[in-house]
DNA sequence: TACGTCGAAA
DNA sequence: CCCAATTCGACGTA
């Protein structure tokens, strides 16, 4: 068997590498293989040119393979217990001066030209040359057997992790295949240690699943024993409902399924593959989809007299099982055989004629009924890229009850309107659940749209909603769509998991991101990842748009900078989101992108600034104290009218505005570090309509106050969009910004004025709104914080900034009509008009 | 409309 | 390494 002659040399492969490569850097092996840790004594006399796998050392490999697992999973998801081990084995002297990331002496295979892979042994991370032909069909392949980590233009990187090896068995690969593969496209040997991991990994699976049956959970298992075993543990066994009995029946026979909406070209890229390789691809060698079905087909047929066993589990005990398998490594599987199952009636949905989903969606998809059932787990696709299509065409496969849940109830009425859109489904049957509407569906099954709050709150609650969770919780469900699934791991959320009842759950966001761990969570909460979407890729392929991200730094004039220094959290927040050169940064790139015809959206989370900005320069703004018609009105105007291009928003905008298309995007108070918000609010922009003109490009700006923490949490933020192989420009000057018109906070006195209301309106609690311009009048709620009166004046040291300096260390050329404001005139009167009105509606929302 | 509860954020 | 305290927003109910 090859893979295991090639996995042993691995083995010691890069411990020892002085002596066995021809290549490698003399001196004390540095990188080591992946735990040289736990391996050296076992490696110390392996004869690793010795072309025969003896006994012993096979043996010896069965003993790595259990520690590996155990390091292994230790070093699964985001475990720091790898780099401790490396951390605690030390570099040697000439390391220091290379790095810790010098691999110069892993041994390389001889053709490694031709292969694109590589196993990073300090991170355990398979790395992907980009450049390298065969690139293509590794990322095929690495995509479904790893989980994407990093994916910028030339280096890709991806993890092996149980779930990802899980999803992989899923779709029908076994761990042979996984390993060749592997094998064929590294560069260096596959370490024995990730080699046993993947077969233990695979070994385990499906070998247990979670089935829903007459509106109760079953654990089920062809494997006896492994059922048994299961009853027996601590856990689970209490979790059995006891008047039930381990049943046993027969596992369906499948047919060929047919995702809506897909093209069938599956087919035709076997065949391309198989030429490519220049031999008949083996079932999975990259991850092909007609491979996979091929595969499960032959399963399915050897299934057809298998005998299942099962017993009941109580609702409630479903997470803890779920965990309990997982931990104990047979990771529980909810497969819903939709097709036979005659139990639940069948939704009359089918996508409209002519609907034509994109590649990747019929990618995603197929992971999720690769094997003519509904998988369970977590469809990774960033905004715009059309989720939504995805969880729809999901439904019609199933065509059972679905049951759809979002985060906040303008979502809610926006799936509803997608289902009416994409699907012919008979509108009575797509009903609302939300504080507004309560409606059931007309016929015995249909679509029932949500909110994640509303399912879960369990507090007193009126009539008319407990009704309707009784409803909710009283039937079996085909399918369970999880908006934005990466707000599920919060303790109230996953309640929903068990209190409602599916066959199969699909997750779907645009990052898969929290800053705390809950995110794994989801892998026993709803299912592995199945498919994660490269953003650069789609960009490319015009499905999203292009996007220019900058970050502009703006220096703070010495007056704010020394108040910076010495205020309080609260208050440097709001200064550097003061800051007056951020304001002319915004205002000139405003007035750069209104001129171009762009549609901007500037993001604040300071709510002082965002309306003291939106305030000067005119523009119209949506908080969270907006009312509800207001907001509408906004946003009407914002896409409609061609003289409302620029839009402030406060972190309401994040999720629960169905924001309108922009092109542009600043932000001027970004101040934690969220990964997943700084990836949303990129979203924002990514579904531009004019993505496919030629040269489009939609622009992302951070404003970022220069020697302040913004800088800090700036960068952490643009983490996950670099690793998704966005480039972050750096802006330091903005060309002629000095010829702004009316470029605010020009002089040193409007500087010192801008500071000193700054102090005083954020000191005194700011109750008494801003004089100037206020057209919105005060929030319409919110405490503000306490605190003394008396508004401090502070002296402040009137230092002229450098800004107008002679450099252009120009990013964006200044275009001469680009600061001819368009009619000008006609705007301001309609934008009175328009702000007047907003005054009046504000006025009376307060009374 | 105000209040309470809850989540997200580092 | 974990926690704290704070802020804003959403939503449901009274």
């Amino acid at each position: 068997m090859p893979p295991k002659r090639k996995a042993a040399p691995a083995a010691g492969g890069a411990s020892k590498a002085g002596r066995t490569s021809t290549m490698s850097t003399p001196g004390p092996a540095t990188p080591r293989s992946l735990d040289s840790s736990m391996m050296s004594e076992a490696e110390e006399d392996d004869d690793l040119n010795d072309p025969d796998v003896t006994e012993a050392q096979k043996q010896r490999e069965q003993l790595l393979g259990m520690e590996a697992d155990e390091f292994i999973n230790g070093w699964d998801l985001g475990s720091s217990r790898f780099q401790n081990q490396t951390k605690e084995a030390g570099l040697d002297a000439a390391s220091a001066y290379f790095g810790k990331r010098d691999f110069s002496n892993l041994p390389l295979k001889p053709d490694h030209m031709n292969r694109p892979l590589w196993i990073d042994p300090l991170k355990g991370t398979i790395v992907m040359e980009r450049f390298n032909p065969l690139s293509e069909q590794a990322t095929d392949f690495l995509i479904t057997i790893a989980e994407p980590k990093s994916r910028p233009t030339f280096l890709h990187e991806y993890a092996l992790t149980t779930h990802s090896l899980y999803a992989a068995v899923s779709v029908g690969l076994d761990p042979k295949d996984i390993i060749n593969t592997l094998e064929r496209f590294l560069k260096t040997a596959l370490p024995p240690a990730i080699r046993v991991f993947i077969e233990q990994c695979t070994h385990s699976y499906g070998k247990v699943k979670l089935v829903l049956k007459n509106n109760k959970y079953f654990v089920e298992s062809v494997d006896a024993d492994m059922l048994e075993r299961l009853l027996k543990d601590p856990q689970i066994g209490p979790l059995r409902v006891h008047s039930s009995e381990v049943t046993t029946s027969y596992a369906p026979t499948m047919g060929g399924l047919v995702i809506p909406g897909t093209k069938n070209a599956a087919g035709v890229r076997q065949a391309e593959l198989e030429k490519a390789n220049g031999k008949p691809a083996a079932p999975g060698d990259a991850g092909n989809e007609a491979e996979l079905y091929a595969t499960l087909n032959e399963e399915d047929d050897d299934d057809d007299k298998t005998a299942v066993h099962s017993f009941e589990i109580t609702d409630s005990g479903v997470e803890t099982v779920q965990k309990r398998c997982l931990d104990m490594g047979f990771p529980i599987l909810e497969e819903y055989d939709f097709r036979n199952d005659d139990v639940n009636a069948n939704l009359e949905i089918d996508l409209r004629p002519n609907t034509q989903i994109r590649p990747y969606q019929e990618k995603s998809l197929s992971k999720m009924f690769g094997n003519g059932r509904a998988k369970s787990g977590i469809i990774v696709l960033p905004c715009g890229a059309g989720k939504t299509l995805v969880g729809i065409t999901a439904a019609c496969t199933i065509k059972k009850g679905i049951i759809v849940l979002c985060t906040s109830s303008m979502s809610v009425v926006q799936w509803r309107q997608e289902f009416l859109k994409w699907s012919n489904v008979n509108p009575d049957d797509v009903a609302i659940f939300t504080a507004e509407s309560k409606n059931k569906f007309s016929g015995n099954t249909g679509v029932i749209v949500t909110t994640y709050s509303m399912v879960t709150n369990n507090r007193e609650r009126s009539h008319e909603s407990k009704k309707m969770m009784d409803f909710l919780k009283g039937r079996e469900w085909g399918l369970m769509l999880l908006d934005e699934v990466h707000v599920v791991p919060a303790e109230v959320f996953r309640r929903v998991i068990s209190s409602i009842k599916s066959h199969s759950k699909l997750g779907l966001t645009a990052t898969l991101l929290r800053e705390d761990d809950k995110i794994s969570h989801l892998n026993f909460l709803i299912g592995p990842k199945l498919y994660e979407a490269n953003w650069m890729e789609l960009s490319q392929q015009g499905h999203i748009a292009k996007v220019q991200c900058a970050e502009v730094w703006c220096p703070m004039p010495t007056e704010f900078y020394d108040e910076y220094l010495r205020a309080s959290s609260r208050m440097k927040r709001t200064l550097y989101a003061m800051n007056p050169r951020k304001f002319q940064a915004c205002q000139y790139l405003i007035n750069y992108h209104e001129a171009r015809g762009d549609k901007i959206i500037v993001f604040s989370d300071e709510l002082y600034s965002l309306k003291q900005y939106a305030l000067k320069l005119g523009k119209v703004y949506i908080y969270g104290g907006t009312g509800q018609a207001e907001r509408m009105q906004v946003l009407e105007n914002f896409q409609h009218n061609p003289d409302v291009n620029t839009l402030f928003l406060s972190k309401i905008g994040d999720t629960s505005l169905d924001l309108p298309e922009a092109t542009v995007l600043i932000q001027i108070s970004s101040h934690f570090g969220s990964r997943r918000q700084e990836a949303q609010r990129l979203g924002r922009i990514l579904r531009a309509k004019r993505r496919n003109d030629e040269g489009f490009n939609a622009f992302f700006y951070s404003l970022v106050s220069k020697d302040t923490q913004e800088m800090y949490y700036s960068s952490k933020r643009q983490a996950f969009l670099v690793d998704q192989g966005y480039a972050f420009k750096v802006i330091t000057q903005l060309a002629n910004i000095e010829k702004t018109p009316d470029l605010a906070f020009a002089t040193a006195k409007e500087r010192r004025e801008l500071l000193q209301r700054t102090l005083v309106d954020n000191e005194k609690g700011g109750e008494e709104d801003v004089e100037t311009d206020d057209l919105f009048g005060k929030p319409g709620r919110g405490k503000k914080r306490g605190g003394f009166g008396g508004g401090g004046v502070r002296r402040t040291a009137g230092t002229l900034g450098e800004l107008s300096g002679g450099h252009d260390m120009a990013y964006i050329e200044q275009n001469k009509a680009a600061n001819k404001t368009l009619k000008k005139k006609a705007k301001d009167a309609q934008q009175n008009a328009f702000f007047k009105k907003l005054a009046r509606e504000k006025e009376r929302n307060r009374k």
